[in-house]
DNA sequence: CGTATGACGAGCC
DNA sequence: AGGCTCGCCATAC
Protein backbone atom coordinates (compact mmCIF):
# COMPACT_ATOMS: atom_id res chain seq x y z
CA UNK A 1 0.00 0.00 0.00
CA UNK A 2 1.54 2.81 -1.34
CA UNK A 3 -1.08 5.09 -0.60
CA UNK A 4 -0.26 7.98 1.80
CA UNK A 5 -2.77 10.17 -0.69
CA UNK A 6 -5.29 7.14 -0.61
CA UNK A 7 -5.39 6.98 2.84
CA UNK A 8 -6.38 10.32 3.25
CA UNK A 9 -9.21 9.01 0.81
CA UNK A 10 -9.88 6.36 2.99
CA UNK A 11 -9.83 8.41 5.91
CA UNK A 12 -12.81 11.31 4.44
CA UNK A 13 -14.59 8.46 3.87
CA UNK A 14 -14.53 6.69 6.77
CA UNK A 15 -16.32 9.87 8.32
CA UNK A 16 -19.40 9.49 6.02
CA UNK A 17 -22.26 9.13 8.76
CA UNK A 18 -24.88 5.99 8.16
CA UNK A 19 -27.39 6.77 6.18
CA UNK A 20 -25.67 9.63 4.23
CA UNK A 21 -23.83 9.33 1.25
CA UNK A 22 -20.98 11.74 -0.37
CA UNK A 23 -19.87 12.61 -3.80
CA UNK A 24 -16.69 11.79 -5.27
CA UNK A 25 -15.90 15.63 -6.25
CA UNK A 26 -17.07 16.05 -2.70
CA UNK A 27 -14.52 13.90 -1.33
CA UNK A 28 -11.75 15.25 -3.41
CA UNK A 29 -12.35 19.11 -2.15
CA UNK A 30 -12.13 17.70 1.17
CA UNK A 31 -8.77 16.61 0.23
CA UNK A 32 -7.72 19.49 -1.26
CA UNK A 33 -8.27 18.33 -4.70
CA UNK A 34 -10.55 21.03 -6.52
CA UNK A 35 -10.65 18.14 -9.45
CA UNK A 36 -9.28 15.29 -8.14
CA UNK A 37 -12.93 13.50 -8.35
CA UNK A 38 -11.15 10.91 -10.35
CA UNK A 39 -8.73 10.06 -7.82
CA UNK A 40 -11.34 9.37 -5.53
CA UNK A 41 -12.96 6.85 -7.42
CA UNK A 42 -9.52 5.38 -8.53
CA UNK A 43 -8.83 4.99 -4.67
CA UNK A 44 -12.16 3.22 -3.86
CA UNK A 45 -11.31 0.91 -6.85
CA UNK A 46 -8.62 -0.06 -5.30
CA UNK A 47 -10.19 -0.80 -2.13
CA UNK A 48 -9.78 -4.84 -0.95
CA UNK A 49 -12.91 -6.49 -0.11
CA UNK A 50 -12.90 -6.26 3.87
CA UNK A 51 -12.05 -3.01 4.24
CA UNK A 52 -13.78 -0.91 6.99
CA UNK A 53 -14.00 1.52 4.97
CA UNK A 54 -17.80 2.81 3.48
CA UNK A 55 -16.95 2.94 -0.09
CA UNK A 56 -20.56 2.39 -0.98
CA UNK A 57 -21.35 5.79 0.85
CA UNK A 58 -19.76 7.43 -2.49
CA UNK A 59 -21.68 8.29 -5.70
CA UNK A 60 -21.33 10.53 -8.68
CA UNK A 61 -22.27 14.11 -8.24
CA UNK A 62 -25.60 13.08 -9.55
CA UNK A 63 -26.43 10.95 -7.05
CA UNK A 64 -26.33 7.81 -8.95
CA UNK A 65 -24.33 4.71 -8.42
CA UNK A 66 -21.14 4.96 -11.35
CA UNK A 67 -19.68 1.48 -10.79
CA UNK A 68 -20.95 -0.57 -13.09
CA UNK A 69 -21.93 -3.69 -10.95
CA UNK A 70 -23.42 -1.24 -8.84
CA UNK A 71 -25.84 -4.05 -7.29
CA UNK A 72 -24.13 -4.16 -4.34
CA UNK A 73 -23.80 -1.08 -3.30
CA UNK A 74 -27.14 0.21 -3.61
CA UNK A 75 -28.13 -3.42 -1.52
CA UNK A 76 -25.79 -1.73 0.98
CA UNK A 77 -27.39 1.75 1.17
CA UNK A 78 -30.78 0.33 1.40
CA UNK A 79 -29.84 -1.54 4.10
CA UNK A 80 -29.01 1.52 5.88
CA UNK A 81 -32.17 3.21 5.02
CA UNK A 82 -30.86 5.44 1.93
CA UNK A 83 -33.72 5.43 -0.54
CA UNK A 84 -33.63 4.75 -4.81
CA UNK A 85 -35.82 6.75 -6.77
CA UNK A 86 -37.10 4.78 -9.74
CA UNK A 87 -34.07 5.42 -11.63
CA UNK A 88 -31.94 4.29 -9.32
CA UNK A 89 -31.04 7.76 -7.90
CA UNK A 90 -30.58 9.12 -4.56
CA UNK A 91 -31.83 12.37 -3.20
CA UNK A 92 -28.75 14.43 -1.86
CA UNK A 93 -30.57 17.17 -0.55
CA UNK A 94 -31.56 14.44 1.72
CA UNK A 95 -29.03 12.21 2.06
CA UNK A 96 -25.64 13.80 1.23
CA UNK A 97 -23.45 14.92 3.76
CA UNK A 98 -22.39 18.11 3.93
CA UNK A 99 -18.39 16.92 4.85
CA UNK A 100 -16.80 17.13 7.42
CA UNK A 101 -15.91 19.89 9.49
CA UNK A 102 -12.83 21.37 8.14
CA UNK A 103 -10.72 21.14 11.53
CA UNK A 104 -11.44 17.04 11.00
CA UNK A 105 -7.47 16.81 10.12
CA UNK A 106 -5.98 19.03 12.53
CA UNK A 107 -4.17 17.17 15.30
CA UNK A 108 -4.63 17.91 18.90
CA UNK A 109 -1.93 20.66 19.38
C1' DC B 1 10.65 9.56 -16.47
C1' DG B 2 6.69 9.86 -19.89
C1' DT B 3 2.39 7.83 -21.13
C1' DA B 4 -1.95 5.77 -20.14
C1' DT B 5 -5.84 4.94 -17.11
C1' DG B 6 -9.98 5.70 -14.09
C1' DA B 7 -16.14 3.96 -9.43
C1' DC B 8 -15.75 12.14 -11.96
C1' DG B 9 -17.24 16.86 -13.19
C1' DA B 10 -18.16 20.77 -15.70
C1' DG B 11 -18.25 23.02 -20.04
C1' DC B 12 -19.20 23.08 -24.99
C1' DC B 13 -21.35 21.86 -29.36
C1' DA C 1 -32.19 19.00 -23.84
C1' DG C 2 -28.77 15.59 -24.48
C1' DG C 3 -24.49 13.84 -25.87
C1' DC C 4 -19.46 14.50 -26.38
C1' DT C 5 -14.87 16.35 -25.02
C1' DC C 6 -11.51 18.16 -22.22
C1' DG C 7 -9.57 18.90 -17.74
C1' DC C 8 -7.50 17.27 -13.39
C1' DC C 9 -5.30 14.35 -9.85
C1' DA C 10 -2.64 10.49 -8.20
C1' DT C 11 -1.29 5.67 -9.52
C1' DA C 12 0.37 1.86 -12.70
C1' DC C 13 3.33 0.29 -16.21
Amino acid sequence: MTGTEFERVYRAVRLIPQAKVATYGQVARWLGWQHGARTVGWALRALPEGSDVPWHRVVNARGCISLADGERQQILLEAEGVAFSESGRIDLRVYGWAGPPPWWEADCL
